[in-house]
DNA sequence: TGTACATCAGTGAACGCGCGTTCACTGATGTAC
DNA sequence: TGTACATCAGTGAACGCGCGTTCACTGATGTAC
């Protein structure tokens, strides 16, 4: 017997078909199936199918502001390098669990559009993570831990750039890099430049 | 008087409206209106919809293997950070035609297993920029033109992994940045890196 | 040249199916007296 | 305590619609004699 309120149930099963057979094919039918209920009751809690999926999108997908919020606020608890892979490491995870989600809006342009218009009225979207990593590097370079001339900018870009695109580009070869190491190589050669040194090989980062 | 054989009208209707309107609300009727010709004529073309959706994907998206090739085989022609800023600049362009596209398979998840497949089988996919990157920075440290010790592969991550994030963590804001200052300020932060100089902003690089 | 037939690109109209949505309803629980 | 009524969460069955697909057909062009 299930306990969890309806509402709950039928958010959670959207969300696994969204993820697992795709948005096009997760059909009221099967939302109802997975929920344990009817399709009647998927209305008494949602005007439409498409209201549900913008709830699911805003209260089921993980955010990654609280992490590079904090670490804005207090960045000298650990080093550069540090919290710069805990980034890299938390981005990786994050966008590899909400980047299937979100790239599935592109099917539906006009569902898109909603979802869109709602994130700018909240002040937030898919940008944010990256003003947010700027953010703390420019904190970080008002503490003179990184050079006073680095573009924050780019290097956000950079960082959560590599950390998204691994969410799609090894699902067809499906041999996705290890975060861990994935985020240790990325930091390791952000802060070192090309150009310089001969820092190496990710695992003596950490 | 529309001069061009069917088939052909049929694949950029099919793409047009896969752009626009979205995987979703691509329907034959659509497709066979914007390409002037009925919809029992998509069946002469090709055996189903996906098929043809298939066919759209391998004849119309762009490559960016050429370029990456073509620098890797003659990288000396020009300095590295010229040869990195326009594979960023291409990167970027690259990427805004092809994204959209690309993220709406992840609606249909049997379709981009399809897809996915033939891209295996084809030896390309997603990933294959990256490694291509990779081979060119190899060069690169092979001349001595980069530090000995670069992680070539964290670096091309990084690179392309920015391009391919500006094409969607913008359009809810719509306010892409410009590619080719986007470009300058990638190379020159993976360049000279976090931690060292001071090489500022971007536009004098180029 | 004319005629009979073959080929070919393409069509209008219909088909069945699965979808999102709605409607009238039910059975369990709470409440007033 | 018993009874009459109200509320509430949820349902089975039906609805109309738009979809991808198919079928029998057409009119234009080519070809053999």
């Amino acid at each position: 017997m299930e306990t969890r309120p309806a509402r709950v149930r039928i958010l959670d099963a959207a969300h696994e078909l969204m993820r697992t057979v795709g948005l096009a094919r997760a059909t009221t039918k099967e939302i109802a199936r997975a929920a344990g209920c009817s399709e009647a009751a998927l209305y008494k809690y949602f005007a439409s199918k498409e209201e549900l999926f913008i709830q699911v999108l805003h209260e089921r997908l993980p955010r990654l502001t609280p992490l590079l919020r904090a670490l804005a606020a207090e960045p000298e608890r650990r080093t550069v390098a540090e919290n710069l892979t805990e980034i890299a490491r938390q981005a990786a995870l994050f966008y590899e669990q909400s980047f299937p989600i979100a790239a599935s809006l592109y099917a539906e342009t006009q569902l898109k559009r909603r979802h869109d218009e709602a994130m700018r009225r909240m002040g937030s979207g898919p940008h944010l993570p990256i003003e947010e990593l700027d953010a703390y590097l420019r904190a970080e370079r008002s503490l003179g831990r990184i050079a006073p001339g680095a573009d924050t900018f780019a290097a956000a870009s950079l960082l959560l750039g590599a950390c998204a695109q691994r969410a799609f580009a090894y699902d067809a070869a499906d041999a996705r890099p290890d975060a861990d190491a994935f985020a240790a190589r990325l930091v390791g050669t952000l802060l070192t430049g090309l150009t310089t040194g001969g820092a190496g090989r990710g695992t003596d980062i950490a």
